[in-house]
DNA sequence: CAAACGAATGTATTCGAATGCACGATACCG
DNA sequence: CGGTATCGTGCATTCGAATACATTCGTTTG
């Protein structure tokens, strides 16, 4: 029947290339991915080889290379929540960078729950990609562990809490950062009874955030005092909350410091809603710089860490490593941060 | 401590797992593979087999299962900008479905760019999807038939714009929303001199969302005035510039309706930078509701779409032709819409 | 009691591309 | 003019898992 072929028309493979141009299969193979390194094809071979892949729209299937080169040309990034706009432009940092090694990435939320974390490396490891790049909230180096020895492939994560010996951390100094800004607030500013508005210790930028900020205090003369410290989950809705907190204990700081500008920007609402003005009343600083920072009023001034260049440092290690597997040890890349002035202090 | 395995160490196989159960690999296969319909496999055999998959940590390589079945267990999506609240939710939506059936979701920002949705559609094809969703803006009928003839892969795509007999559209009746919002704000609100602040005629939601508009002025005994309908790119500085524009022009119109919420957001701000007041002097009606909405103050009223259920729509569509090759033509699906009323009318 | 059946498993092949090796042809050298 | 690099190409094999087909039993049935 002629009708054989068009009944089910598949894509077309190199064994029809080849065909086509009166050549073997490996020899289009050669052609397509020639490198100066390779066996050289003749000019005349190379212009047949090359016209048929035209006439048949040929395209490589790329499972089948990559189960014959055991790559995948695929890195895996897990991160807490894409519609932060921090994390967000940190993924196309690293997307943009990867496009220039021509690799695809495969994003994954975690929702900051534990369980996604473990769900996207058992997917990760059973997909095969050829690196990872994540920011592991919850996993514990036990996890971590667990997964980099079975995977064989390198890791490179955001957060210097992790401690792995064969795994690279980027990391920016908010400790640092929010001692410098918590004492910008003092001396240059004038606030006198400072709150902070942290997360649960089990988060890592927590603990480190926290002491950044009571060191500041201490170093000012001034103590931490434990009614205007108080914990939220990142998100707005939280911040909300904490701001009813404390004025339902009845009094408020001068100034509140906030782990994040998403529940900065929820403190602002809810102060606001009750009939306080910021920064007159209570100022309101955050972190992260996002890009509602800039919608609210008034706007927030915020401690900006630099994403597209965490993003770039944390994808760059990782190509590092995938050029070169023979680079060891624990590397660390540290980004900046910077304060932005704006209205909320 | 970490283990310091040898970096050299291989993934196991099904080979291993044979030997190590005194079996073949095809059991070791069918074992793991189990269906109702399938071969049976001796209770003990498969004990057997389970605990050497136990034993070595046995995982399935994806990359050489997906060569033999033809399928990637992938899909690919393309859309405008993950940034955006409103694709964001959508998207999410999308990998929740997709992971009820063990499917991956590759994701991909057009950047609202022809050359990026043509690279989309270049990569997934190369990487061998199962299937695609996207929201095409640029792509010309004629791409998208080229790239759906090539593929041999289900595509679903959101907008009514897209005409290709084959592809599935999920879609808002934007035109009805915006002409209902509009005649609301009309009839309702009572303002006389209305303006429209939209994109180019090229992108599609532009003429639709115009029609609507112009359609509730006539109905209204109104008439469109150019001088007020104006032109920006989606983006909220682009917001910003349209004000600037008709300020410069030296009059304003009482209410404005915005094709997105960025743009509204943009509006807002610069209106209020320039001194007006919202919704006093100039009212602002934005479309999409995305979570900045309600940052703004005052919070924008706006047409909320449902992207939750766009996604669901989009994915449920597609899989439906995955598992069901057979289905034929182009099916259409309505997403509703509501009007959210804030405080910027 | 032999033929037939079916459950359980093994054997051989397949998917598409990459690559080590071998072979023929040409060119160059003594 | 024979020997040997060198170049271009083909052949055979490989990656890991799925699957059509073949085989081996034990069991059933006419």
């Amino acid at each position: 029947m002629p009708t054989k072929r068009s009944a089910k028309r598949k894509q077309p493979t190199m064994y029809d290339v080849a065909k086509l141009a009166g050549v073997s299969q490996p020899t289009v193979s050669r052609v397509l991915n020639r490198t100066e390194t390779s066996a050289q094809i003749s000019a005349e071979t190379s212009k047949r080889v090359l016209a048929a892949v035209d006439q048949l729209g040929y395209r490589p299937n790329v499972v089948a290379r990559s189960l014959r080169t055991r790559r995948t040309q695929t890195i895996g990034m897990m991160i807490a929540d894409l519609s932060n706009g921090f994390y967000h432009t940190m993924a196309r940092a690293v997307q943009d960078v990867a496009r220039q090694h021509n690799y695809e990435v495969l994003i994954s939320n975690s929702d900051h729950t534990y369980e996604h974390e473990k769900h996207f490396c058992e997917i990760v490891l059973g997909r095969g990609v050829d690196g990872v790049i994540m920011v592991p909230i919850h996993l514990t180096e036990a996890d971590l562990d667990h997964y980099f020895a079975q995977s064989h492939i390198p890791f490179v994560v955001l957060g210097i809490h992790v401690q792995h010996p064969n795994i690279d951390v980027v990391y920016v100094n908010d400790e640092r950062a929010t001692y410098e800004a918590t004492r910008w607030l003092i001396t240059d500013c004038g606030y006198q009874t400072l709150g902070f508005v942290g997360v649960s210790d089990i988060l890592p930028p927590g603990p480190r955030r926290l002491r950044g900020f009571a060191r500041a205090l201490t170093d000012c003369g001034l103590t931490l005092d434990p009614r205007f410290t108080i914990n939220g989950d990142f998100t707005l809705e939280s911040g909300k909350q904490v701001v009813h907190t404390l004025i339902e204990r009845g009094e408020l700081p001068s100034a509140l410091v906030v782990v994040n500008d998403l529940m900065a920007i929820g403190v602002i609402l809810a102060l606001q809603e009750a009939g306080y003005n910021v920064p007159d009343d209570v100022a309101v600083l955050g972190f992260d710089d996002i890009p509602e920072a800039t919608i609210v009023r008034p706007a927030l001034t915020t401690i900006a860490q630099d994403p597209r260049d965490i993003g770039q440092k944390l994808a760059r290690a990782l190509f590092e490593r995938l050029e070169n597997p023979s680079i060891e040890g624990r590397r660390l890349f540290e980004s900046s941060y910077k304060l932005i002035m704006r209205q909320s202090t």
